[in-house]
DNA sequence: GATGAATGAGCATTCATTCAT
DNA sequence: CATGAATGAATGCTCATTCAT
C-alpha cells in the first residue's frame, strides 16, 4: 500500500468530520465481515462496494486501498486492548491478583465476543505492508509489557510466582486467544465454562 | 477444488509409481515453502513451475488443482503429530508425566523447526473446501484426543491434576504452538530457553 | 467535448464578468503547467483542483470539460503569436530583412522563455477533436502566412532569396520551435548563444 | 515500467526463438499503429488484443507490460537510423557532400514513409520510464554526432562551412523531421516536391 | 458560487487452468 | 511426460463528470 499522505493535502477538514468517518467505520466493519468470512485475498472490493451499498469508486473516497482497509480492520481489533489500559477501573486497582483477574476477564469476554476478527488478525496480518506491519506490532508489544509491568509488581509483592515475566505475559496473551484460534476443537464447551478454564488455568500458572 | 477422481483414466498404475510419488512430494515441498513465505494467495502456480523447473502444464499431471497442493501440505505438515503415537518409544512409556513430557519435547522441537508451516496451517486452512477441511480437522481432533487419554491416565493415577481433561489437551497442544504463532515477540528468548519455559510452563500446569 | 453553448442559462452575464474570467485564467495556466510536466492523459481534474484551490466541482462552473481546458491551453500558448502582427513595432517596419528579424527574435524570445508549452502544443494537439483541432491549426496557419507575407515582399525587393515562399515560412516557423522540441539534445549551447545561432541559421537561408 | 528481468528466469531458450519474437514483433507493429493514430494513452490493451488477434492474457506472454510494448516501437522506429551508418554504401563514400547528401536522402525517404510513427516518437517519448528514454535519447545522440563528424570531415575539407557543427547537426536532424511533424500544413507540396525542398534547404545551409 | 459525495465505465494486469502438439 | 501458447474472467483502482445541498 502506497499511503497517499503527501498526495491528499487537499480537503483536510472535511475527512476528520463525523460523517466522513462515520461512512468510513462502516466500510472497516463490513469489511471486518467480509475479511473474517472469505479471507482477505478471497474477497473483493465490489463485494465490499456490494455489501456496503457504496459505489466502488465511492468506496475509494472514503478509504486508500484495499490494504488501508485491512489496516484500519486491525486497529479497529485492537483498539479495546489499548482503551483497556486507559480504563481507570483496572488500572486504579492495587492488588495485582485482582487487576490480573480483570485484565483477564475482560479480554476473554472480549475474545468470546469478536472470535472471528481475533482469528482475522492472526491470520492476515502477514499480508499488510512492513511498515503497517510493524504499527501493529509495536501496538501489540506494549500491551503484552503492561501485562509484563503487573506480573512483575504481583512478584515483588509475592503474589504471584513464575520463572519469566516477559514470557509469562506473553503466554497469558497468547492463551487468552485459545477460543477465537481454536473454537472449531472446543464446540463442546459452554461460553461461560470455557472462560472459566482459560480464567482458572492462566491464573494458576501465576499463582 | 474438483478433484477428478472418477475421470482419471491415465495410466492409474504410473500413479501410484514410486516416481510419480517423489515428483509430487518435490512440488508438495516447495510449495509449502512459498506458501509459508509468501501466503496461498499470493503464491501463483507459475512461481511454482520455476521453483520446482517443472513445466506449468507439466504441474498439473502430478497434481489436480492448487487447493489440491495446499491440502497435500497440510497432509505432509501434520504426517509428523499422526506418527508420533505410532511410535513405540513413546507408547511404551508406562509413566504418564514421562510420557507427556516426551510428547511435548517431540512436539516442540518439531515446531520450532517447522516455525513457518505450522504458522502456514493455523493461516491458510480456512481456504480448505469444508470436506478436506474436515478431513484436517479430524486428524487434529484425534491427536487431541490422544494427549486427552494421556492426561486421563495420569489422573486416575493421581499423578495430574487438572479441571477437565479435553480443556487441558486442547490447551496444551495450542501452547505448544507459542513459539511459530508468536515468534515475532519472543525474539529475545533463546531457542533452547524458550522451549524450556514451555515445557515447564505446560507440566507445571497439569501437575 | 460537448460544448454546452445553448443550454447554458445561467447567468450570461457573470459568466462574461472580469472575476470569471480571471478565475478561469488561473485554472488554465495551473493546467498548462501540469499538462506540461505530465502529460494531459495522466493529468487528472483532481490534480487541477488541488492545483488551483478550486473544488472539483466547481471547477466545472468555470470549464465546460478537461478537453475545453486544453483547447483554452492552446489558445493561451498561441496567443502572443497572433498579437504580434498586431504590434505596431513590427508591421511598421519596411525592411523586410530588419522585419523578419525582429520577427524572429520575439518568437525566439518567447520560445525559450515557454519551451514547455510550445512542447505541449505539438505533443497534444492530436488529442483534441477534431472540430477544435481545425480552429488552432487555421490560427496557425494563417501566421505561417503572414511570415510568408514578409518573405514575398523580401523577393520582390531583392533583399530575400529562396526557392518557395510557403515552404521557406513553414521551415522558418518549425526552426524557431528546435529549442522546445529538442532542449534535452542542446543542453551544452548557453541561451543566449542558442538564440544567436538559430537567427543565424534562418537569416541565413534566405538572404 | 518494471522490466521483469529477474523473475522472468523461466524458459530463456523460447523467448528468443523466431517465433516467439515474430509474434512479438507482429504486436509492436499493430501496436505502433495504434499508438500513431490514437495516441498511447487513448490505446487500450484491449484494442491492442482486437486489432492483433491475441487474447488480452496472451498479450502479456509475449511483453512484459504497456510500457513495454512503447519502448519496442520506439525501438523500431529507431533503428533504421542506426542501421544507415552500418551500410557500406554510405561509410564508404569519400566526398563529406555526397556523404551528406546520400543521408539526407534516406532520412527523408524513411520520414516520408513512416511519418506518422515519426511523429509518434516525438509525441510520446516523454510516458517512457527514465531509464527507457535515457537509452532512447542516447541513441539519438549517438546518431547526431556521426553527422557531426560528416561536417566538420566536410569542413576540414573546405567543402563545407557552418558557425557550430554540433548545432548545425543538431539542427539538420531536426529539419528533416519537418515533414512528419507539419505534414498537416504542407499538403499543398508533392511528395517529391517537399523531399527536393529540404534537401536543397539543408544542402544549402552548410555549403 | 461552492461543496463533496456519487457514479459506473474503464483501465492494465494477473491468474488458474487447459490442450494441441 | 513435456511443452508453451491460449483463455477470459476477475482484480484493485482511477477517472471525468454530475448534482443535491
Amino acid at each position: 500500500m502506497k499511503k497517499k499522505q503527501g498526495t491528499c493535502n487537499g480537503p483536510i477538514a472535511e475527512k476528520n468530520s463525523i460523517l466522513f468517518k462515520t461512512r468510513r467505520f462502516q466500510i472497516i466493519k463490513k469489511a471486518a465481515k467480509l475479511f473474517s468470512k472469505k479471507g482477505y485475498a478471497q474477497t473483493s472490493m465490489r463485494e465490499i462496494s456490494r455489501e456496503t451499498g457504496i459505489d466502488v469508486g465511492n468506496l475509494y473516497y472514503f478509504i486508500d486501498s484495499k490494504e488501508d482497509i485491512l489496516f484500519r480492520v486491525f486497529e479497529m481489533v485492537h483498539e479495546p486492548e489499548i482503551r483497556l489500559f486507559e480504563n481507570q477501573c483496572i488500572t486504579s486497582i492495587e492488588d495485582p491478583g485482582k487487576q490480573l483477574q480483570t485484565v483477564i476477564h475482560e479480554l476473554l469476554t472480549f475474545g468470546s465476543r469478536h472470535r472471528d476478527e481475533i482469528l482475522l488478525l492472526y491470520r492476515e496480518s502477514k499480508l499488510l505492508p512492513k511498515d503497517l506491519l510493524k504499527i501493529i506490532m509495536e501496538r501489540e508489544s506494549n500491551f503484552v509489557k503492561q501485562i509484563e509491568e503487573i506480573l512483575k509488581k504481583g512478584k515483588e509483592k509475592k503474589v504471584f510466582n513464575f520463572d519469566d515475566a516477559s514470557f509469562a505475559a506473553n503466554m497469558i496473551i497468547y492463551e487468552l486467544s485459545l477460543y477465537p484460534l481454536r473454537s472449531w476443537n472446543l464446540k463442546k464447551f459452554q461460553r461461560e465454562e470455557l472462560m472459566n478454564l482459560i480464567e482458572r488455568h492462566i491464573m494458576n500458572a501465576v499463582m
